[in-house]
DNA sequence: AATTTAATACGATTATTATCGTAGATGTTT
DNA sequence: AAACATCTACGATAATAATCGTATTAAATT
């Protein structure tokens, strides 16, 4: 499973979100953010699929992509790289900076609480 | 300021931890992980120059760099980056992920409830 | 059925990143 | 002082990523 680009990511997380999609349906909700051509998703979705990143329905014309990697398992790797190459190795410290930086509301806060809590009692 | 590339922040990250270095102590450390060349790591470390990532003292023949980008702030926006691609925009959902990678021990625990008691004082 | 619209395929190009070799200067050792 | 080692500078190349244009095919519209 090969590290995905940034492009290749930004497309990635929207079909994280929207399950399955066209390449149409996946531009648009690109271009809402990012300025770039038609031809551009197809051309990295296409590449996306050669990677066996995604997957394709094509018995219609219009094919239907889908993501192939597993949201978890790509964020877990990705966290992996950050907080050896950013972070020292101490994921403990990218967790405190990342919550230093969020604010959560009262309720983020007790969630992770339980989080904890259940974490400890594994032990 | 820059995003560094992954190149870049490898190197970076060394100097944060070495405050400062000559290329060839920069170099050393570097090979221990990864299989490079000596013009490599000093091309890099030229080029992160080049765009104001690091500064260097150059009165000596061996130029010894430091880096001249927060640790902090650079985390900042590696994080602000990967929870927007790959953790749909939630902040929360990052750190609960990188929570249950973590395995943190009972004194890792009970600093983060620390902080999340610190957090919610704020408010 | 002709025209227009919308899709894929795919190569070409450009931009960015990574890697390295070589030249030349400056120290160091013998 | 000659030989050797160790720097930096810098260009060249290779590898990877991003972008787009054009051709072609299929569907929808008139």
């Amino acid at each position: 499973m090969s590290k995905p680009t940034e492009s290749e990511l930004e497309i990635l997380s929207l079909l994280w979100e929207m399950k399955q999609a066209s390449v149409r349906q996946v531009h648009e909700r690109l271009a809402e953010t990012k300025d770039t051509g038609y031809t551009t998703t197809l051309k990295t979705l296409q590449n996306m699929h050669a990677k066996q990143m995604v997957s394709r329905n094509e018995t219609h014309r219009t094919h239907i992509y889908r993501p192939a990697t597993n949201q978890k398992d790509t964020q877990k790797s990705l966290l992996r790289n950050l907080v050896s190459t950013a972070f020292g190795g101490s994921a403990q410290k990218l967790v405190l900076q990342a919550l230093g930086e969020e604010n959560p509301s009262k309720e983020e806060l007790d969630e992770i609480r339980a989080f904890l809590d259940q974490l400890e009692n594994k032990k």
